[in-house]
DNA sequence: GTTCGAGACGGGAATTTTTCCCGCCATAAC
DNA sequence: GTTATGGCGGGAAAAATTCCCGTCTCGAAC
């Protein structure tokens, strides 16, 4: 409950050099949060991660090539108690699931009022896990009744994968980006049209584009 | 102006039997026009158009496979005076374009007022060219200013392949489809990708969805 | 502890697809 | 006639995909 003398310190990682603007003043505002350092790659915010070991680091999935989930993992690979708050643009329970699941404690979308980004951070920070209301609700209703969204089925490495694949890039493109190689990308790919139960790249883009996985 | 006696004989091509239906009562009700045939695919029409030489052709684009256009351009083909009326659920003026391209008199969408269809029936039979003027009007706006749909870049066959690529099916299946050869679709779609700027399937796919072309 | 399954990762090899280049044919334009 | 343009497809090289295999690492279960 008592907040420590040198307050929350906060790593933002986020592309948009506007959006972070906006939520540096936005939690500068705020006492007892203090942003040390900013990222607009997540390889970048892996670097400044282990460099400033921060208490909670902000992270936008959205970056480009959505590697958002990949720089969680990896920081989660590289220390498991960091505490990562998923920000993203997807109201889509999918990306939620696949945050939570890499090991983020929080999601917020942009759309959020400022004071729950605020909130989650204060939460995060303290140790426990913070949804938005209306996202967590929606997540524990498909958990129980409706038909959890297809990308259930799909491992974090799967979905990262699929983003990008829907995104038309090809196997060499991808391990480029994710620092594998293109085979292990293309037997994902097999691996992802089989779980998918779907025969093409095509249909992986229109099934990604139907839950707003990416824009058409 | 005077009609002739025996009325317009039309065929009517849809794949759907509840529309064939439909249209049918409507059509049959208007003095002066009598549906001689029915047809539930492109290539069913084709056969019932060299089989009836109806005075015009009502032909639903979205066949099971889009196969309209082609049915469109096998009919050109037999008898270039064909007056062929293309029916459509599509709003987009790529799909105005390529039917009239292919050899179409004449373009309604589905949510026609159902007199428009009448209309269009008898404008067609007479020799005239049909547009609802909602499509007329943006077509030729798109002439003059706005950047035509990049559509417009393709041929009709190459509009056809496009639409079967991005609703995923392969070349061969393609192939199959329009009966050709797989080498020629595959052909075709390194064709397209190049006319169109991609490098993906992905890419068509969402490059279709995001016109309206196929639904995602 | 160890056993087991799942997931990440990627090599090998056969197969399929894609690409690039070529040709032929038809039609329409000049 | 001659020149584009589009439809069609073969040949051959290049690339992607698939299937099968293996290793490694976790964490959960026994």
């Amino acid at each position: 409950m008592n907040e420590v003398a040198t307050g929350i310190r906060v790593l933002m990682v986020d592309d948009h050099a506007v959006v972070r603007a906006g939520y540096r003043t936005l939690l500068d505002s705020a006492t007892g949060i203090e942003i040390v350092a900013e990222a607009d790659s997540g390889e970048a915010g892996f670097r400044l991660f282990t460099a400033h070991c921060p208490d909670v680091v902000i992270m936008d999935l959205s970056l480009p090539g959505i590697s958002g989930l990949e720089a969680i993992r990896r920081i989660i690979a590289r220390d498991s108690g960091a505490k990562l708050l998923a920000f993203s643009m997807h109201e889509d329970t999918a990306f939620v699931e696949q945050a939570l699941q890499a090991g983020a404690r929080g999601y917020i979308s942009k759309s959020s009022a400022p004071n729950v980004l605020i909130e989650a951070v204060r939460q995060i920070a303290a140790g426990n896990i913070y949804l938005e209301p209306e996202i967590a609700q929606r997540l524990a209703f498909q958990k129980t009744r409706g038909p959890s969204s297809p990308f259930a089925v799909l491992s974090t490495r799967e979905f990262e994968i699929f983003c990008l694949l829907a995104e038309g890039m090809n196997a060499g493109e991808i391990g480029d980006r994710l620092s594998l190689s293109a085979k292990t990308v293309a037997n994902y790919s097999t691996q992802i049209k089989s779980k998918l139960e779907v025969t093409s790249i095509a249909e992986i883009a229109r099934l990604a584009i139907r839950h707003g996985i990416v824009s058409a």
